[in-house]
DNA sequence: GTCTATAAACAGATAGAC
DNA sequence: GTCTATCTGTTTATAGAC
């Protein structure tokens, strides 16, 4: 646990944002310290001396977002325990267009989302910082839901997959917007298009969930 | 149309197997000409020949693979108006089960999907090369595959969407693969895993195949 | 077409002044 | 903690021999 410093480097901080924003737009490999350094407004040395190195950096800067998304996401969501099936459903509903909306919209998160999505797929050592931190537990909390709502067990391969799946179309939509874009023949992605993929996103959560929840009548 | 040669440089064609090779697995910025030149049995300055430099070599990779799949994988596809509804059901089922096998399984296949995703996720002006010659063909076929299955319309921005939301499903095992193996408990992902998969992924698929064809019923 | 040699710029890390 | 200056190695591209 860091204990909270009442005064923290501002240069630190800096590092972290900038890093997350530039690590996230051209990637890790395509950005060089010296770059790092003059948007955060400091120098090369600077890095070295908070992070240890470019490396260093990296890993600070996953887990910066681990924590942020842990704190102001995960840790708000209401008792599952507490909720009726119907409810459960709404709740999982919500998040998922919630999701939708932070990967394709908030421009304030778009360097964020970025950052994690290369991470995600590029390097696996720093899964062991974010898995445990982020991704097991946001994943966990969703599977609850989806077995308080059909009445599956949370913890059944069956159940963990399906929440795979079901989250895995919102990341898609990210991950090939500019393949989504061009089919579609959108100039953008803004607000109504985003609204148009949250539709069919809410039609395949319903068709599953009902399914799933058909499944344990037999 | 490229002409057909009857003696290609294997120089050039070692180039892109060996750039694939090694921009699928560790990335484009991350790769540097030298390892490939010397991965390829050749020197540096062959790329420039050749490719007119890092940044062609790319290109002609994008092009190679994309050639490639559409000669063996899109054009052996069965033509959909002969099908019938049940039919056009069985073969969606099958190309989704081929690409969970491809994405997950193929270890033929690795480089050139990896390749393919970092660049459709980083490189907007690659997509130029790679969506028509690729991405379109392919999309437009399992939206007809689609629309004889349920009587929709395969231009419809419904039945586009949300089979981006069905392959998407697919693709994000491959990308979050590390994460699933994790939440899992998986040592890997072998046979067995893919099979587990596939499972979820046709159950999802019909779900959604019969709410589509219900709501047409209205 | 393929090679060696080299150019010119750039990378990340660090020593040492303040 | 923050800076400048510098070290050491690597990058892509290219000139020119064969």
């Amino acid at each position: 646990m860091p204990k909270i410093d009442p005064k923290p480097s501002t240069t630190r901080e800096s590092l972290i944002k900038t890093g997350l924003m530039l690590f996230g737009n051209a990637g890790f490999d395509a950005t060089s310290t010296r770059q790092i350094a003059q948007a955060a407004g400091t120098n090369i040395s600077a890095i070295s001396y908070h992070f240890g190195g470019k490396e260093g950096l990296r890993t600070a800067c996953a887990e910066y977002v681990s924590d942020l998304v842990m704190t102001t996401v995960i840790s708000n969501l209401p008792p599952v325990k507490e909720l009726s099936a119907a409810d459960a459903s709404a709740v999982l509903e919500n998040i998922l267009s919630g999701l939708t909306n932070l990967l394709l919209l908030e421009p304030q998160a778009k360097d964020l989302t970025q950052f994690m999505l290369r991470e995600v797929t590029q390097s696996t050592e720093l899964l062991d910082v974010i898995y445990p931190k982020f991704f097991e537990p946001a994943h966990k909390s969703i599977c609850e839901l989806w077995a308080q709502a059909t009445g599956q067990d949370a913890d059944s391969s069956e159940v963990i997959l399906t929440l795979f799946s079901v989250v895995g179309q919102v990341v898609y939509f990210r991950i090939g917007q500019e393949i989504v874009r061009r089919r579609m023949g959108w100039e953008n992605i803004g607000p109504n298009e985003v609204q148009a993929i949250q539709t069919i996103i809410r039609t395949n959560l319903h068709a599953t969930l009902d399914v799933a929840r058909k499944g344990l009548m037999q």
